[in-house]
DNA sequence: GCAATAACCAAAACGAGATTGGTCCCGGAG
DNA sequence: CTCCGGGACCAATCTCGTTTTGGTTATTGC
């Protein structure tokens, strides 16, 4: 069984490395569709599909529907539709992701600040308790994290958490809050973004770090602990 | 010159917001173009454009060219263009994100890693080793520390660290290496990446985190210092 | 004068048709 | 009977021309 039909196959293969090797085919350049190939080739476009096929496993090539053969080796797939995103996550598992990086975000901010920033911040706060709507208030709410982000002056890192604030909008959690209207004057946020801000403001990076820590896993339980408890 | 005029342009405001809120037109959704507002408002178009600028300005609605006029505050870019972002980053934002990031994602990995994920990361330095060129060590470099992401068990973590390798293979890209042509033997990253997984097979979160952020602080010297250095 | 109308522009969306990798089925050669 | 080649088909993707839409400028009418 492996006499004849394997050497057949093995026969391909080389004549497609050769193939390659020979057109200064260099890498991420597409190679001729299947059906161009397999005649250039002088094989079937089945035998083709099996050499090809070898060279993927190997890690030579990767194929796509509607796109073509590539040489190389597959471009990892990134952050870039939301959507997608949100069909392989969970609201865990943003909060988990929130909690890793905004503490560490904080401590920098604390760092890097500037006195504008930490002015925009305090109006931040100080609109999102005059909020009259819960809509009006995550508006604040959100504004007021991205300045904290804004504040570590790595643009990289904004962008990141703007993805990341995608995502976590996106991702299904519209329930909630269908009980009340408004926050309520004494809602946990307030006071914690209090702290957060006073500790960057302070240049206390350590503190900056631990309060907004403690704020994301208060926001944790409100919204995944309280929902498996009620 | 504020009387008439003025007043004609406030009725339009006027009549452009009992419009929106007659018709059951909620957050996000598009209202009629332009042309055809008008027409149903009874006013110019230039009167209408004016009264939608004022909306605009108050981040009622947001308006696109091609897309439409939308209830809302214009959704924020995330990094959804690679090469966009490259432009507005550089070689010390995308270390500095990497220090702030990765040694949390590494102690995160101590905690959740499986064996199987475990024995990779070993498999992945193995072959480090035995590279014979830049381009193949930096191949299990990466998926060494792919790795590491995807023992955190959470997918959103692994894109948004995908989204950040993306942009620090563009980023990083043509200089360094051009005077050896393989890894040396006693390569710093060789010894401290045998110290972070050691530190994450004996569930070390702390020695993780440290090591982690000890051999991103070397990558950072050799890739920033040595070149204002030398 | 000046505001309304029309005309034009570039960006984005839309849609029909062509491409392309992946799959299945059938017929013929060995 | 097995197995390979050819063809047809499928779904994802690309391509390109057309339409839609906000933004801008010129023209017209009072």
């Amino acid at each position: 069984m492996d006499g004849a039909a394997e050497g057949e196959g093995i026969e391909t293969v080389a004549r497609l490395r050769a193939y390659i090797e020979g057109s200064q085919l260099t890498v991420d350049s597409r190679l001729p569709p299947e059906r161009e190939l397999s005649r250039a080739l002088g094989v079937s476009r089945a035998g083709l599909r099996q050499a090809l096929a070898v060279l993927e496993s190997e890690g030579q090539i990767w194929r796509h529907v509607g796109k073509g053969t590539f040489i190389g080796t597959r471009p990892i797939a990134t952050v870039s539709d939301i959507d997608a995103m949100v069909r392989r996550t969970n609201p865990a598992e943003v909060m988990r992701t929130r909690l890793l990086i905004e503490p560490e975000v904080a401590r920098m901010a604390a760092l890097n600040a500037t006195p504008a920033q930490i002015a925009e911040m305090r109006a931040c706060m100080t609109r999102s308790r005059a909020a009259a709507t819960w809509r009006q208030y995550e508006s604040w709410d959100n504004r007021l994290h991205r300045t904290i982000a804004e504040a570590t002056q790595n643009a990289l890192l904004v962008s990141l958490l703007d993805t990341l604030g995608a995502v976590r909008r996106a991702v299904a959690w519209g329930r909630l809050r269908v009980n009340k209207v408004k926050p309520e004057p004494d809602h946990h946020s307030f006071a914690e973004h209090e702290e957060i801000v006073a500790a960057i403001a302070e240049r206390d990076r350590e503190r900056a770090a631990e309060t907004m820590r403690r704020h994301l896993e208060t926001v944790e339980r409100k919204l995944l602990g309280e929902r498996r408890g009620a």
